[in-house]
Parts: structure tokens; C-alpha cells; sequence
DNA sequence: GACTGATTCAAACGATTGATTAATTCTTGT
DNA sequence: ACAAGAATTAATCAATCGTTTGAATCAGTC
């Protein structure tokens, strides 16, 4: 077991977490074998074992990784205080606009000033990975990182629908979740349908496209003085 | 190989597919083994290799098996012709009714008759899996299935709204599919969110909520004469 | 009843899996 | 310089993987 870790441990182990990212990604959990990730690594296989217990353990601290370090932008906007008092209403449409944006951005790379980052594009690949088949070992975890963003994003539809139950506010928050994640999951699909690989474009008309489309269905009239055509 | 099958070889083949496609969306395609699902198919390993002559052509067997006898609903849907003419408008409203229903009753059982269906379940999970992380040997297969159910939503989307581009339509039936896919396959997550391990009670419920949200989302004022609340 | 081909079976194949061992190298504090 | 412990290594472990083999069983045909 490692007691106190080193300088030098420490490299070797973010390696070796930076490149179970990528083939957790490529091939999931049982797809993914500990030689090909310690190769990839540069590292010995022997040693993920010695750093993380058990490939399981490497596994964790993959999600783990990308919670604490990646997708910043959501949850700097999920710290933020829910809207209250007079203005409430126009501060808790602006929270909305910013997090659909901040969402879509963080799901499509992680780190904006590297575009090509490939861990940043696994990370997220391997996040929905685990959303749709949650692992049991990782299920506590993944909730206790949700939970924040789902408060943040139930407390801005409370203040724009406060004649909703909960339940229909969950579904609204659903509804908008939906559109983001399904839009990240499914950009093989989508690209091979437009017949264009380089979909999308531009990541802010689809931001546009994605903020109009809610507001309009969380029935927000005033969110649109004008319609545009 | 097997030339002519026989009565009695069929009995197996359907066996060791429906124990497959439990198997698969349960553990994916390389957590699943072989000797697991032949034991649950009351057949020996080796008939996998026989029937479809390996691994891999279980699987796609599966996914054929899926598409031809499961999501009959939608496909049903998809047949229909196109609106036009006059009265095109509120066919297209009605027809993308339909398809929103018919799409979200599909995800949730595929055997309306037998709600208990632990098959459907399994098929809409595998689905799902597959189209998040499409393997090589089985995009081909996906794309021609899934190709007349996107032409046929984007022929009403056209009708409702003629004044939007291709790439804006398809934007638009990208949040469309993007609610209701997310909401077959968080189930999981939204079940834990909402502390109800029986969300959702009520089926019809989340219907009016996805065609609502969707049609005020498509910016259809007339497909709501008077708002409800 | 003998023949034929499809189907099923138990057993074993080589390969690969995650994990473990013991020896070695590197790092650090004194 | 030296001991102590952390870090790394090559080699090996038992287990499991998908597949193959060859014989046994079944269903028809003559």
C-alpha cells in the first residue's frame, strides 16, 4: 500500500488515470483491459493495483478525476445563489440561459482553451457512459455530483413556473436535460444523418437553438418580446 | 453450418437471442459471456458459435431480432404518408402526436399486452446502449432502421414549420428525440433524483408532458387554443 | 433397420483476463 | 553514506474468455 505518495508517484498515477479516461471511454469498463490502459501509460500494469487497489479502484478514481477537475463551468453556475426577492424572476431566466450554455460547452470539451483535448471529449463520452448504466459501485458517487446541479437548475424553474408541482418541474428540468445530453450522446448518429462529420459547426447556434426551444417549451413568453420572423 | 434449420433448431436459436439480449443490456457486449447466456438459454455454449456462428453474429442476430419484432409502433408511424395538400397542417400535428406517444410507449415496453415484459425492457436498454456507443460491425445496421423514422419526423416538422431550414429542423427534431431517448435512459438517475423507484406512475402523463413541452417548444401557438393554467 | 444430415453435447483448446509475488530501483531523511 | 520505505519491474498465478473438436443424439428417407 502507498502510505505517504510521492512527487514522483504522482505523475505515474495521473498517467495512469489520464489514460484509463481514454480507454474507459474507447471500450468501457469490460471492454478495457489494465495492460493496455499501463501500456498506454507508459506505466507497469502491476501498478494499478498498487496505486488504486484493483482495477475497479482505478475506475472510481477516473470519476472521480473528471468531477473535481473537469466540467468547472456547471458547477461554478450550480454554486451560485438561487434567485430571491424583487428582480427574481429576470436573475433566474439569466441563470437558466447560462446554464443550458455552460452545460453544452462543458459536454462538448471540457477545457475550452484546447479544443483538440481528447481527454476532455472521453471524459464526458465516459460520464454518459456511466449515466445510462450506472455502475452500482458508482451510482452514490454520481448522485452526490448531480444532486448540486439539479437543485440549481430546479430552483430557476421554480421562480419562471411557480404554478408547477414539483413533479411537472422535474419534468420540465427533464425535458431540457434531455435535449443536452441526448445531443452529446448521440453526435455519431446525428453527423452520419446530416451526412456531415464536422456537425456542429458552430457550438452557438446550437446553443441558440437549444435556449429557444426551452424557454419556449417552459412556456415563457416574455422570454421572447419579439418574435424573430 | 446450418443449411435448412428445423423446427427444433429454431426453439434453441430464439432461446439463446431473447437470453442474449437480456444478457446484453444487462452487462453489454463484453461483460456478457457466452457460457452465461447459453446457461440461460438451457443450451450449451458451443451452439453459439453453431447457430451464429460466434459472438458477434449473436449480437447482431439480437439486434435484428429487435428491430423486426419490437417497435412496431413506430414503425407503423413511420409507413404513413407524408401530410399534403390541404389539411396537411393539422395531419402533420396529429401524425407528430402520434409519434411522440408511440416513440415514448415503445421505449417503455415494447408488448403493450404484457407491461411485465422483461424482454422489451431489455431490447429498449440494448437499444439504447448501441446508439450511444454504436460498435463498427453494427452502424450500418442502425442507420438503415433508424433512417425512415427520422425522414418521416422531419416530413411533419417540414409541414409545421416551413419557414425553417433543414439544419434548423433537424435541430428541432433533435430535442424532440432528445427528451424522450433521455428519458428511457436516465430512468435510472431520475428514479434515484426523485426518491420514487416507480417514476413513472402514470405513463400518459409524461405523454402530455413531452407533446406539450415539444409543440410550445416547435413554436405551434394553435396546437394550444387556450392554456391551461 | 441402415443411412444421412442437422443438432446438441461434454471436454478441451489457446489466449487473455485481473491480480499477486518477490526482487529491484528510486527517493528521502538522517 | 546509509538505512527505510515508497515505487517499479518482470514473472507468474488461477480464472475465465470465445472457440474448436469429436463424438453422441435426434429427425427424417429410403
Amino acid at each position: 500500500m502507498n502510505a505517504q505518495p510521492t512527487d514522483a508517484s504522482l505523475d505515474t498515477r495521473q498517467r495512469l488515470i489520464e489514460a484509463a479516461i481514454l480507454t474507459f471511454a474507447e471500450k468501457g469498463f469490460d471492454g478495457a483491459g489494465i495492460r493496455e490502459i499501463a501500456l498506454r501509460a507508459k506505466a507497469n500494469s502491476a501498478l494499478v493495483t498498487y496505486h488504486f487497489s484493483g482495477k475497479e479502484g482505478l475506475y472510481l478514481e477516473c470519476l472521480r478525476y473528471i468531477f473535481t477537475r473537469k466540467a468547472c463551468r456547471v458547477a461554478e453556475l450550480a454554486a451560485a445563489p438561487s434567485p430571491e426577492g424583487p428582480g427574481a424572476r429576470e436573475a433566474a431566466l439569466q441563470q437558466l440561459r447560462n446554464h443550458i450554455r455552460a452545460f453544452t460547452q462543458d459536454l462538448m470539451a471540457c477545457d475550452p482553451s484546447d479544443p483538440q483535448d481528447p481527454l476532455g471529449e472521453a471524459a464526458m463520452a465516459l460520464m454518459a457512459r456511466e449515466m445510462q448504466a450506472p455502475r452500482a459501485i458508482s451510482s452514490a458517487l454520481l448522485m452526490e455530483q448531480i444532486r448540486p446541479h439539479v437543485d440549481h437548475l430546479m430552483g430557476c424553474l421554480q421562480v419562471l413556473r411557480p404554478d408547477l408541482s414539483r413533479d411537472e418541474l422535474l419534468n420540465m428540468g427533464m425535458s431540457i436535460q434531455g435535449q443536452l445530453l441526448y445531443f452529446r450522446n448521440s453526435l455519431g448518429i446525428a453527423r452520419l444523418i446530416r451526412s456531415n462529420p464536422a456537425y456542429p459547426e458552430d457550438l452557438e447556434v446550437v446553443i441558440r437553438h437549444f435556449t429557444d426551444f426551452s424557454l419556449r417549451g417552459l412556456g415563457i413568453p416574455e422570454a421572447f418580446p419579439q418574435p424573430r420572423n
